[in-house]
DNA sequence: TTTGTTAATGCAACCCAGTTGCGTTATCTT
DNA sequence: AAGATAACGCAACTGGGTTGCATTAACAAA
């Protein structure tokens, strides 16, 4: 697959992952761009975007899925393997960039992990 | 709330999860019990025990509800911090009994984490 | 710059896990 | 045995996400 054309949709999905780690949900994008795209074509360019290598996908704590911009990966292997933290008060969720350590498992292969962290953020602490 | 009468969907339902540390997944219970049982008892039972301390509840891969019983717990407060891990070839789900080491994550207040490991369990992996 | 190909889009209808409202049934209390 | 009410079944609904198909628009070739 991968994305082909350079579309307006593409354009202005992909601006809005343009310069942070903070993941957006897709249910929020389609509330966003819903007048201007429709919510199928939303679906449908957030999914070739992941096949690229350009955002990658997780599940936030309602199991509804989220999207952030990739760092290193590419259309082949999706290499973040980062958790994810999402805060409470304001439902921010961002990208963690650090790495997990697994807990060894005897007798089974890993081949994928997720880890969603759950609590406040910085700006939800203070205030 | 809480469960405070002993019906037969909650006895039922009680001795799916016996004696194991498998993880059973809502859909499947309304499956194989969805002709004794309508779907929204089942539904309101399974929360009823997690308010209890009973079982607790997590995330598959697919966004869909997974139960467990629970090791601990009370109905005030649910210690299931453990992962869990989820066979991509036969399906199955566990609870590890092992702790996650979080990664130290500053100026952010940590409430609850999940992590789900996804592979080959050791029974896939032999045959 | 026009033309042809086909990827991308919009729309409507659909899927399905999970929820809600409400009238009925069954459990527990006194 | 009788009354209170938790639990149940049913049907209709919710909402995130998907599918099929006809139309539109991006790109390549001429």
């Amino acid at each position: 697959m991968g994305v082909i054309r350079k579309t307006k949709a593409v354009e202005v999905l992909l601006n809005e992952f343009s310069n942070s780690t903070v993941a957006i949900s897709a249910k929020k994008l389609i509330e966003q761009l819903g007048t201007s795209f429709n919510k199928t074509t939303i679906y449908r360019v957030l999914d070739k975007l992941e096949d690229d290598g350009v955002l990658h996908s997780f599940l936030g704590k309602e199991g509804h899925k989220w999207y952030a911009k990739c760092n290193g990966c590419t259309a082949v292997e999706h290499q973040d393997l980062h958790p994810h933290f999402q805060c409470l008060s304001c439902g921010r969720v961002d990208c963690l960039s650090v790495s997990v350590a697994l807990p060894k498992i005897p007798n089974r292969k890993i081949e994928f992990s997720q880890l969603l962290i759950q609590g406040k953020c910085e700006e939800c602490l203070v205030h």
